[in-house]
RNA sequence: GCACGGAUAGCUCAGUGGUAGAGCGGCUCGCUUACACCGAGUUGGUCGGGGGUUCGAAUCCCUCUCCGUGUACCA
């Protein structure tokens, strides 16, 4: 067995390994080794944007798929984790058109001209596409990279093209002139789904206009927006309010522009709440989502006094034109004030509608645009109500039932040149949508390009060759083994954008829904609960950090704070944690190979002889277990159990808690230092049998932990031999391929002669230890002492020397008529009182106040449940269970309280 | 406005009717031959407020407060 280094140096290991998995090809999926026995697993990732790098949202979401992917390995399915990238369009081409105007390329992206702009784009991608990959390696991602997609590979392509070809021809794609979100930074149209309503403190202004009729009547409007009256074109009233109903049909006059101040008719609109501001609506059509229904329903004219990036035009007059919005509206409320119509000013606070990505105010605006009637509703919503689809946590199922419902047409094109080119000609009147641009001369094509959630939601099987020809799709052996897919992990901030849009293009494509269960990460936060953002600069770099600590330390801090449902409380402690925790394993593992060494009896490194089958038990002699043996395996018994039911829930954190419970304290804190009791004596076999013990228990967390921290388990795996003698596809070339643990079922307990009961054995034992130490604690004794234990029962010579050990008792005398001189430390234990006998060095009266106050506590709670019992309302009343459990420790602080009030009297004497 | 989630020890969270828990931190000891990235011990809570149901409530019901998320055409 080679010799583990003696530390542990995780930047090399990790490195090391990654490239291993690699070149032996273990994270490439074989469609053709897929049958009943060996069932399918697949997870697509959530395609990150290409031109991205890692953050902790990334570290989150792909840990957990890499755990879901690396325990089904070993759970020996046949994985697919197929990996890609998004080509983001806005946000890429925001981004490439900033640099190339700072390096002072371009002013404009005109200057470029669409071709070339993007050529530049993808010289970008190739440049900076592979950054966020390479730290998904980093990280430890067993993606099948062989497979790796991008949303603008000419295949996928293909897809966008073919499915919207197919929609158009449905009649589900239609282009119209229509109300969209604008953005004017991007300058161009965005879905509902991409406006975030932000609450803004701004100001109502109430101004005056002169109702042309009757020039003696005023009317007051109120609005938040005087830079839109230029492109007023009537004011609403409610027909149903008293007070302005008999205005309707006559004018007002419009008080800007100034060179132009026209007068616009007074409508009757139901959408005019009289409650709100002055019951007098002015009506902007071109600028405002409901006066543009208004101006529809009362046939206005649409003046639209705004350029696309939101500067004022020369509709809105001499005195706006050119000014930014803003700054257009503290002008339009000066020409008011110098009109002498500007009645006050109050704060208002309101929704305002911003970009997503460009973190800008969006202006509704009239354009032609394309838009979709979403596919395929009623299967999307039927399969998650059903259950037959299932979101973890659940609540979100709700959440997007309430979206399906409400649903409005998804406007799809995009006015950038980054994205997949509408395929729609046009040539005078005719228009035609194909796949490929048509036969004959003098067609043009329509110059959007489509949102790129538009190509994202074909993702889960777009990536596995789709082609929409049903013959070759059959034919097609990944579609075929790996669709639909297993499990999706992503953050319910894409919930609509991403999430139930692929839903209903499994459906419409591959009338299949295209995953089973959906796992909704939380948020990552920083201690302070501020979600992380580049402007707050409170988002860690996860590669400094895996610099700093490993990458499985990363992982498994990540995972250990990240309950089901809930956001994320990042705090760098817990990558320290796991760094810690990397560290405390493998020490563990060093231990276990020092004492072979020194070990008498050749035993394999894994316990196990030649050409034995994997399963260790048959090392472990039944007869030579001891109690702290059997407790282990009770233990290792319970943990392999929570683990794989916390994975089966997606319970990560609950998982990564019991391990670390597990490993740390029960494993390491008593059953190793309960083995040295064995380890360091002279009984051979006994010696032989407990490192059997301990290499069943090391190869089974090792298995265990795997999937939370792939590099040291397999570094471990190889270095303590556990590989060795194994079958090259189940543990032989790697740890993510041996079988993952069970529990030892009843058979198997049996044949260790392991009984329930024998936990609370050693749990006695151990709990002895805790008072005993407690006591040398209380009197300050950091050096080794004798001890006494006074037993209640005869106790083994091995289970003596245990407890020797543990309590670090140089000597234990077990003497079952110990007559303690009086003063002498002493706790009541399981087994038995400990005594720590000081001769004389102890102060009676110190003594006698720690004896008292275990009484008082005693009597406390005797007091306690004494009343309880003897109160008819309660035992008349109470299930027998409870009552039998009251009885029993009303016994319990009896039997204690007595023994502590003779201690007291001895004390006292 | 409506819907959903959350409020338990200094911090992060378990705990869905029967003696309030864990990890981390804090404090006190200790370099005991795997590990000081460690070990031992110990300190922390009228379970957000108020009502109610019950023999018994962190847990069930009502109500309020605060935080978060989603959603809604109020200029």
């Amino acid at each position: 067995m080679p010799e583990l280094e003696k530390t542990y140096t995780p930047a090399e290991v990790e490195a090391r390994w990654y490239q291993r998995w690699l070149d032996d090809k273990c994270f490439e999926a074989d469609p053709s080794r897929v049958s009943e026995k060996r069932p399918a697993y697949s997870i697509v990732i959530p395609p990150p944007n290409v031109t991205g790098v890692l953050h902790m949202g990334h570290v989150l979401n792909n840990t957990i798929q890499d755990i879901l992917s690396r325990r089904a390995r070993m759970q020996g399915k046949e994985v697919l984790w197929l990996p890609g990238t998004d080509h983001a369009g806005i946000a890429t081409q925001n981004v490439v058109e900033k640099t190339l105007k700072k390096q002072g390329v371009i002013k404009h992206r005109d200057d470029l001209g669409r071709e070339k702009l993007v050529e530049k784009i993808w010289e970008w991608k190739d440049k900076h596409g592979d950054i966020i990959i390479d730290q998904l390696k980093k990280l430890g991602a067993s993606c099948d990279w062989s497979r790796q997609r991008f949303t603008f590979d000419d295949d996928y392509n293909a897809c966008v093209m073919r499915v919207f070809v197919d929609l158009y021809k449905k009649g589900l794609i239609y282009r119209g002139r229509r109300m969209v979100n604008w953005c004017p930074s991007s300058l161009t149209a965005l879905s509902d789904e991409e406006v975030i309503p932000t609450p803004q403190k701004g100001f109502m202004y109430h101004f005056k206009v002169q109702v042309v009729e009757e020039p003696d009547t005023w009317l007051e409007i109120a609005t938040t927006r005087p830079e839109t009256i230029p492109g007023d074109t009537a004011v609403a009233v409610n027909p149903k309010d008293e007070r302005y109903a008999h205005l309707i049909g006559k004018h007002i006059k419009r008080p800007l522009p100034l060179e132009n101040q026209a007068p616009i008719p007074i409508v009757g609109d139901d959408h005019v709440d009289f409650e709100f501001g002055t019951g007098v609506l002015k009506v902007t059509p071109a600028h405002d989502k409901a006066d543009f229904e208004i101006g529809q329903r009362h046939n206005l004219e649409i003046i639209d006094v705004l350029h696309p990036n939101a500067i004022l035009n020369e509709l809105a007059g001499k005195d706006l034109a050119g000014l930014e919005r803003f700054e257009g509206r503290k002008k339009a409320v000066e020409l008011l004030t110098e009109l002498g119509v500007m009645v006050k000013e109050e704060p208002h606070q309101n929704n305002v509608g911003y970009s997503e990505r460009a973190g800008v105010p969006i202006e509704p605006r009239l354009s032609e645009q394309w838009f979709l009637k979403y596919p395929s509703i009623k299967e999307s919503q039927d399969v998650v109500a059903k259950g037959e689809m299932k979101f973890y946590p659940d609540r979100w199922a709700k959440v997007y039932d309430h979206w399906l419902t409400g649903i409005q047409d998804w406007c799809i094109s995009r006015q950038v040149w980054w994205g997949h080119r509408i395929p729609v000609w046009y040539r005078g009147e005719e228009t035609y949508c194909g796949t490929s641009a048509p036969e004959g001369e003098g067609w043009t094509q329509d110059p959007d390009v489509l949102d790129t959630w538009f190509s994202s939601w074909l993702w889960p099987f777009a990536t596995m060759g789709w082609t929409g020809d049903k013959e070759k799709d059959s034919a097609n052996p990944t579609l075929k083994a790996f669709y639909p897919t297993t499990d999706l992990v992503t953050g319910p901030d894409i919930i609509f954008f991403w999430v139930a849009r692929m839903i209903m293009a499994g459906f419409e494509w591959m009338s299949e829904l295209p995953f089973k269960n959906v796992y909704y990460t939380g948020i990552i936060r920083d201690k302070q609960g501020r979600k992380m953002s580049k402007s707050l600069g409170n988002s860690p770099d996860p590669l400094d950090l895996i610099t700093k600590y490993s990458a499985d330390a990363l992982r498994f801090g990540i995972m250990r704070s990240a309950p089901l449902g809930q956001d994320i409380r990042y705090d760098e402690q817990n990558v320290e944690l796991g760094r810690n925790f990397c560290t405390k394993l493998w020490n563990a593992a060093r231990f276990r190979q020092m004492q072979s060494s020194t070990g008498f009896q050749p035993v394999s490194p894994d316990g196990r002889v030649e050409n034995s089958s994997y399963i260790t038990e048959a090392e472990i002699s039944p007869t030579l277990l001891s109690s702290d043996d059997k407790w282990i395996l009770l233990r290792l018994n319970t943990a392999i159990a929570e683990v794989s039911a916390a994975l089966e829930e997606y319970r990560f954190s609950d998982a990564t808690a019991t391990l670390y419970r597990f490993f740390w304290s029960e494993y390491c804190d008593w059953y190793i230092e309960a083995s040295k009791a064995v380890l360091q004596g002279s009984d051979e076999k006994r010696k032989a049998n407990t490192l059997a013990v301990i290499d069943f228990v090391l190869s089974h967390t090792l298995r265990l932990f795997h999937p939370f921290l792939p590099f040291i388990t397999e570094e471990l795996w190889h270095g303590m031999g556990f590989n060795a003698d194994l079958p090259e596809n189940q543990g032989g070339k790697s740890i993510m391929f041996a079988p993952w643990p069970k529990p030892l079922d009843a058979d198997e307990l049996a044949h260790f002669g392991i009984l329930p009961e024998d936990e609370a054995t050693a749990n006695q034992k151990y709990e002895t230890v805790n008072l005993g130490r407690g006591l040398k604690s209380t009197f300050n004794i950091n050096k080794k002492v004798r001890f006494v234990l006074k037993p209640n029962q005869e106790l083994p010579g091995h289970e003596i020397e245990v407890i020797r050990i543990l309590l670090n008792a140089e000597p234990l005398d077990v003497d079952a008529s110990f007559a303690p001189t009086k003063g002498t430390p002493s706790a009541l234990t399981p087994l038995g009182t400990v005594f720590l006998p000081l001769d004389g060095l102890i102060d009676v009266e110190a003594e006698r106040a720690r004896v008292g106050k275990d009484l008082a506590k005693a009597e406390s709670e005797l007091e306690k449940v004494t009343a309880k019992l003897a109160d008819e309302n309660f035992t008349s009343k109470v299930p027998q269970k409870v009552l039998d459990e009251h009885q029993q420790r009303l016994t319990d602080w009896q039997e204690k309280s007595a023994k502590l009030k003779e201690m007291l009297a001895a004390l006292s004497a």
